[in-house]
DNA sequence: CCCTGATTCGC
DNA sequence: GCGAATCAGG
């Protein structure tokens, strides 16, 4: 495959609107991240930092390369604009909910039986708990058996109804979970002393 | 481990 | 110019 033009302008485009290489990539068919990014770079639009001459060069490793010392760093960090539309808008969350968060919990787990990780809704933060509200409408909704080894496999719904699945977003590195069930499943840990064995 | 972009260098 | 291999972070 080649840099057609009309790819180059894809390319370009998927680029600007803040697409991963890995994505376009995928997108475009016939190449891979890297590929993507060597254009990219090529292309001179990797960051929107243009300008500035001097290039840090960054490490200098396994490099037997005997180049000429730069003279000088020279890099006056230009603030830069980055857009990235936070999907994080006002959630319907109380603002005032001093010690009710769990009745918030109840909402989002109805089931009462052998939940996941679940912590004592003790000091979750509203923010997560707001989250996982939102993330959860965007849920796959996934079987059991569509789950992988990287899908989050927070349960969602009561087990013993149709209406059960599992939340199966992309889960983070090697968590079970996705982020927002990360932030709700392991937190706690705060007044959990002494387990009295 | 999964991902991201950045850089190098043989082709 | 191209992009795999590698590097460097998250």
């Amino acid at each position: 495959m080649s840099w057609t033009d009309d790819r180059v302008e894809l390319l370009k485009k998927m680029w600007g609107e803040g697409q991963s290489a890995s994505q376009i990539a995928k997108e475009l068919g016939g190449v891979t991240r890297n590929a993507v990014i060597g254009k990219v770079h090529r292309l001179g639009l990797s960051n929107r930092n243009q300008g500035t001459a001097a290039k840090p060069a960054a490490k200098e490793k396994a490099a037997p390369v005997a180049k000429a010392a730069p003279s000088k760093p020279a890099a006056a960090p230009q603030p830069e604009k980055k857009p990235e539309p936070k999907t994080e808008a006002a959630v319907p969350v109380s603002a005032d909910r001093p010690a009710n968060v769990t009745h918030l919990r109840k909402q989002i787990v109805p089931a009462g039986q052998p939940l996941p990780p679940q912590p004592s809704a003790n000091e979750i933060s509203p923010e997560a708990l707001a989250k996982v509200n939102e993330i959860e409408k965007s849920a796959k909704k996934l079987g059991l058996m569509e789950l992988t080894e990287r899908t989050c496999k927070w349960p969602i719904g009561d087990p013993a109804t149709p209406d059960f699945w599992f939340c199966g977003l992309p889960s983070q590195q090697g968590k079970p979970y996705c982020e927002a069930h990360v932030g709700v499943a392991f937190q706690p840990m705060s007044s959990r002393r002494d387990r009295r064995r």
